[in-house]
DNA sequence: GCATAACTGGACGAATACGTCCACTTTAGC
DNA sequence: GCTAAAGTGGACGTATTCGTCCAGTTATGC
């Protein structure tokens, strides 16, 4: 009945005044170095006012202001105003997979575990849980609304899930959790622990339900390794 | 430095024929039973809008023609955009508190609160993940936009929590899970792994991720359980 | 049956946002 | 040093949306 295609454009093929003719959200052939820096520029300031404002309260005049670019660069880089958005989940989620690599790739205990979490914890309480998660937030207003953009967010989300996969098997190979546990669940419900906890923390500006959140789910762990014993 | 005061209306005094002055989204002195229907038949409407599109996907003139009011009946029972809002989430809340209370009040045994988690996520395969909890998409958009928004929506998780609260306290006193366990710690990580299986189902449009999250809190429990023997 | 609440229906103003366009300037690559 | 990419700065058209207003109509309570 009612779907989101308001906002988002049909496609429309792009003619530059070099007689390509080109798709998608392409900025022209390649860019050099200083077109890159300009580009990855925009949409670092885009990151920042989404984060705060959300995609709906942030406007293409806000981001050219901010990031001291001109409006006709803005629309050289995207061709529109969801294709920035695409951008800003693409670096979104690949600083928060990089935070969280570097967090969780190297976890092979208790005492790892927990310093990943109260560094998660401690982040957010730097805010007083305001913006929740930066992927998250995207996720809930534009899955629905941006096919292309809900694949990305999946995928990035699905990487997430995957570092927890890892950590649990390597956790398994230490014997730390028995062999037989259900590793998909278990990533599963730690990415979904840190989720929830974010949006508890955002309505109580309180990280305290984001803790406990995550807290229970490494209780869970525990109590799966002692039930080895 | 940021805030998202730019879509919210200062308090502003009105005046009605009367002459009696009001403050908040107070639609004059009371209502009749038809003044009544009306306004609850516009909230219901942009409560079904909203699920669907979102607040900013939303327009008040879509509220009009999809509730068959006229834009003049709107102003008559709401100040602005936010009063609506508000109390779309009133009504989702009622109506989310009230459909888990249905569910989880009578649980008190393990295949009861099984049946619990099918219903949820029976409710949310219907629509393939699509649109979310209705709570949590509105938390995510509107916690820090507007913070009489803000406080509702954690009234309402905090009811939320507390029908596990309860209910694991049941569980506590049949013996179910031992008398030392932290019931505000597993209420809270309920809650974020029903929120955080929403988003996951809404970013996978699959119930699955949603329902392994609810699985590893039940698993948690289990686990807590057999710990006692 | 009268006063008042409830409502119609749409015109209207103001603000905002998206996206286009263009003449001109600056910067880099070879 | 020439050429093309990169960028300025802002005017501009179009569309949308919020919120106001009002003259006239219909229902309702007592």
């Amino acid at each position: 009945m009612v779907d989101g295609a308001k906002q988002l454009r049909l496609y429309r093929p792009v003619v530059h005044h070099n007689g390509v003719e080109e798709s998608q959200s392409a900025p022209a052939a390649q860019l050099t170095a200083r077109g890159a820096a300009t580009r990855s520029r925009i949409v670092a300031t885009a990151a920042d006012l989404i984060r705060v404002r959300g995609v709906g309260g942030t406007t293409l005049d806000d981001v050219v202001s901010a990031s001291k670019v001109s409006k006709s660069q803005l629309y050289r880089h995207f061709d529109d105003k969801p294709a920035l958005v695409r951008a800003v989940i693409e670096l979104v989620g690949e600083r928060v997979i990089a935070r969280e690599r570097e967090h969780l790739g190297s976890v092979k205990t208790f005492a790892d575990l927990q310093r990943w979490r109260d560094a998660l914890v401690e982040r957010n309480a730097l805010q007083e849980g305001r913006y929740g998660c930066s992927l998250g937030s995207l996720a809930n207003e534009f899955a629905d609304q941006d096919s292309v953009a809900r694949q990305k967010l999946h995928d990035l989300f699905a990487a997430w899930q995957e570092l927890f996969d890892d950590l649990l098997r390597r956790f398994q190979r230490e014997g730390v959790i028995p062999e037989d546990a259900d590793v998909y669940q278990l990533a599963t419900g730690f990415v979904a622990a840190v989720q929830g906890g974010y949006l508890l923390a955002q309505t109580s500006r309180d990280v305290t339900p984001m803790a406990s959140a995550i807290d229970m789910a490494i209780a869970h762990l525990r109590l799966l390794g002692r039930a080895t014993d």
